[in-house]
RNA sequence: CAAGUCAAUCGGACAGUCGCACACGCAAGUGUGAGGAAAGUCCGUGCUCCGCAGAGCAGGAUGCCGGAUAACGUCCGGUGGAGGCGACUCUAAGGAUAGUGCAACAGAAAUAAACCGCCCGUUUUACGGGUAAGGGUGGAAAGGCAGUGUAAAAGACUACCGGUUUCCCGGCGACGGGAGAUGCUCUGUAAACCCCAUCCGGAGCAAGGCGGGAAGGCAAUACGGGGCUGCUCGCUCCGCCUCAAAGCGCCGCUUGAGAUUGUCGGUGACGAUAAUACCAGAUAGAUGACUGUCUAAACAGAACACGGCUUACGGAUUGGCUUGCAUU
RNA sequence: GGAGUAGUACUCAAGUGGCUGAAGAGGCUCCCCUGCUAAGGGAGUAGGUCGUGAAAGCGGCGCGAGAGUUCAAAUCUCUCCUACUCCG
């Protein structure tokens, strides 16, 4: 990770559901609300309801496959909380990347967006 | 060859690129990295705290015999019973004359017998007596069946089967076999209370321990509040609130009733011994993504550890045995 | 990770071995009240599913699922499933 830790504790990922913005997709919610730092904080929730451990483990791990590859053309100063709704467990690593890049993009985290879709 | 039965093993593989966690290393880097069920949390242990793990009552668990084990409700080997042609499978399988309870409906009657029937008698459309062979009800109706016998019947008597019991033999034992005796009036239910035998203190790694700041307010040595504990006894702990949030860091944490290979003992579960190596340890929680090839692939993800049980699971391989058919 | 509680008609629920397919309430239908409706009052029916039948009715299975004990199970025992609660 270049620029980006994780979000870790309750009161964090409340503090963004509360004054957050979200966009959603089919596959993905997306909260993001500025902090006063020059790094990302990310974190990822996947409740009960998408599948089991198994399932779930995966779905985190695609998530954070495609965060890591993608986060060359990303801003700063951002912290993200990705919720990962029930038709995540059928997804690919494309449908994750895919979802992901488009959430990104709405929430205009995307760099200089010109020259990432070359 | 077909059908069946029992057991064991595997649990995607290989190559390349990019990544994650831990250990070692100045660094580059090297090494290791989820399961047979990691699951359910149903049992049993270790470990930690409750003073020592305490006393009594209550409560709970187990339940044919012998063994294995740290222990078990598990496993192994047997016994009895049930099922199957068989290999084999299943079995909560102590006690119902220690006591108490329950057994609806039906039926004349449910632990106690005469409704119908049969036979005899009389004062004959009825009553009295005898009778459990027959009918019917029921889950269960007084050992079964055949004969003798009788007014009609009845273990009243006899043979066979079943039961109970005594002795002998075999076995550590459950129990088995044999010989004899006894005509046998004894319902079911203990996954109803209960009796007998054996065992169980409670909580759980969010156990528990260590470290760390300054300030303010209130109370005061006994009341009170907790813990072991469901109750009694007994023992034991404690100033409270605010900043302060079930907050932070570290330990517990992985070398073990362990693993692999071999030898020996044992029918077996298992035990003994030698050698070899160290083989997950995270803390929002690490094993993934992409590409290619291959018959395409299930159930499912460690969180203190271990022994079992139960449940889920696509498919592949191997071996033993049984039955049937064919050939030699 | 650990500890526990519950599951019965459409909903809320009583029933803890036998005349209980299952009390009761909401709900549904009809009547009264009102100019009409709501509310209120009164009466009543069926309760799920399968088979049969024109219907009424009759029979089987059904109390989260599956086994077992018992003559008999919503109730007792075991194994699973689902939902919910708690932990310093």
């Amino acid at each position: 990770m270049l620029f980006t830790e994780s979000l870790k504790k309750n009161h964090q990922f409340r503090f963004v559901y509360n004054r957050g913005r979200s966009i959603a997709n089919r596959y993905l919610v997306m909260y993001v609300v500025k902090n006063s730092l020059d790094i990302n904080r990310i974190g990822y929730s996947v409740s009960k309801k998408v599948g089991n451990s198994v399932v779930r483990s995966r779905v985190t791990r695609l998530l954070r496959e495609s965060y890591r590859l993608n986060e060359h053309m990303l801003e700063s100063g951002f912290d993200i909380v990705v919720v990962a709704r029930a038709a995540m467990k059928d997804a690919s690593y494309a449908d994750a990347e895919h979802s992901l890049k488009h959430l990104l993009k709405k929430h205009r985290l995307l760099k200089e967006q010109k020259d990432v879709y070359a």
